[in-house]
DNA sequence: AATGAATGAGGATTCATTCAT
DNA sequence: GATGAATGAATCCTCATTCAT
């Protein structure tokens, strides 16, 4: 007798499926809103229901889950000291949905521990490029962290809304007038 | 026999349920977000589901006839010689929602043809805008339409995703960078 | 082409409908008990969910509404001067699910004015038989309200729990008991 | 490697782990009712899903074993000389949710050979009390032994349903009824 | 024999849309 | 043309049960 159900690999299946949702959360938040169906997810990722609710109690976890890893990406970049703003915003522009997601996640729930972690983490990869840049005479002494955070959620946000064929020419527009914006002296 | 239904009041309703229906979708829109059922507003209205899905068969229509409404008032606004780029921005900023939602609608349907038309009303109202910023030397000479709606784009985006308590706030704060960037000379 | 679609009757199937559901309801309930899914009981008084939740929002609503109709039968039932505390039983006898739903629901929301209301209503009920069998000299004058409200209660709990074939005679037993406590003199 | 998995002790947790599952399980019945999560009672006694199966197939096995803890209690009580009606009730009232639920079991399943083992043990338990109390006069001699379990299931009913608050004075009301109909003479 | 993750069926609820009146 | 009830698909979430380790 065939089954249709699934085959159960046991619990060492647990960091595949993981990574799966994530995966699949990524593809599906990209392709059909954040607001797309968990249930898209979970089938996506070969997973069932009840997995991806263990893994990912609801919603925000799991968008938290995506912006820990694209947080940890964008530290990898600011520890190399040869980063600039420029490619911060580069890796902005590619996680664009991600990236305006995070920042409303942020901004909806300034209270909860989990976010405000987020945001300090992203204050600090800020900041510290920031700085950098400075000290390199490449963006003028006025410009704040919040300036520039500000900055990177109004490109995100726009982008989030473009028709990915246009965000690169976008993102350089936008990008153009927050250089004018930031420019020393 | 009493009736707890409400009076059919007949064709002569007509106008007066789209206006009602209009105004309750921008409070609910504002209040509950542009995703809101649609039955709350016809409730909201005192409206039979029926008449407004008559009025407006979709969502997307009757963000159309809101933006419409609102285009209007930005084009009395400008008609106004005094009217400046400063003053537009604050109405933005008041209807930060709807714009982002308009926005929003624009870019998801370039080829919708009335969404055009609304894209085309709103480049014209802000070309006319700073065609006289650039005469009273207000604005700098390289600053395009393009240029100035990809920054409304951007501030009304930031402001939907802000708590409306911090709306002035991040509202004085990203004008301030757009202001740099728009600077004459 | 055929559609799988269930007609819609329009509004004018309303009453129909809401009587469906609660002829439904009862029989559900009889059959898998109080927490039976709420679908069965659409599906089986031919009604599309949404009907199900517009006419009652939740369980409790539902059978909040059957307790009334069951109530309206015991408050005709002692109208008529004949009727006896006996005769009180053999009703709650047959509606012992029901019954016992009731007795539950008040004692789980006594702060509920729905259930109070119905709570008065049952004492209502009670007392004014408790009155007449005392008058007539068959009930001992220490008897109170209370205490035949108590019988009833436990008497409606056990019947609930008891196999469908064994009620009558569980039902005489407990009687007999009852009958013994409650004697004159 | 650490690991965040609780070491498996291997077979002999085997009667702990029984141990703790029964006592959890007490203690979620009475909390949460009858319905609760088995996992609920695997997490709080600190002991795998699968173990739980492992133990207790199902959830009406799971029940029997506390039923059986309990009849043992009252097997123990009923062994002392002194004991009486009134102390088994006691007893009663303090488990009530659970003696509910063994008399559900009991009716629910009256073939199931280990449900009636239950029940005669309960028998076994009342009919020495209550030949204890008629030989002392306590009790009237038409009283018989399913006359008191019937009671018992009764106030044991009536008591789960009831406000845990309220339980003391219902217990002494209900009681107060079946001492008038279980009195002398 | 224990562990705990995986599975998916099932149930509650919402809401866009239709349609008789 | 207005009304608002009816419809059911879709989504969220829970939980009993299985099974690799």
């Amino acid at each position: 007798m065939t089954s249709k159900t699934k085959a159960n690999r046991g619990p060492s299946a647990g960091p595949e499926n993981r990574r799966a949702l994530l995966a699949a959360a990524r593809e599906v938040f990209a392709t059909e809103g954040f607001s797309a169906p968990l249930s898209a997810i979970a089938r996506r990722a070969g997973v069932g229901q009840g997995s991806l609710y263990r893994h990912f109690p609801d919603r925000t976890t799991l968008a938290i889950a995506i912006f820990d890893e694209n947080l940890a990406d964008l530290e990898a970049f600011v520890d190399r000291p040869e980063s600039t703003l420029d490619g911060l915003l580069d890796r902005v522009i590619e996680q664009a949905l991600a990236s305006t997601a995070l920042i409303d996640l942020v901004s909806a729930n300034p209270h909860d521990p989990h976010t405000a972690h987020l945001a300090e983490r992203l204050d600090a990869v800020v900041s510290r490029l920031l700085t950098r840049e400075q000290a390199a005479g490449r963006l003028g002494e006025h410009v704040t962290p919040p300036d520039v955070i500000l900055a990177v959620s109004m490109l995100a946000g726009v982008l989030a809304r473009s028709d990915p064929a246009d965000r690169p020419d976008v993102a350089r527009r936008a990008w153009a007038l927050f250089h004018a914006a930031f420019a020393p002296g």
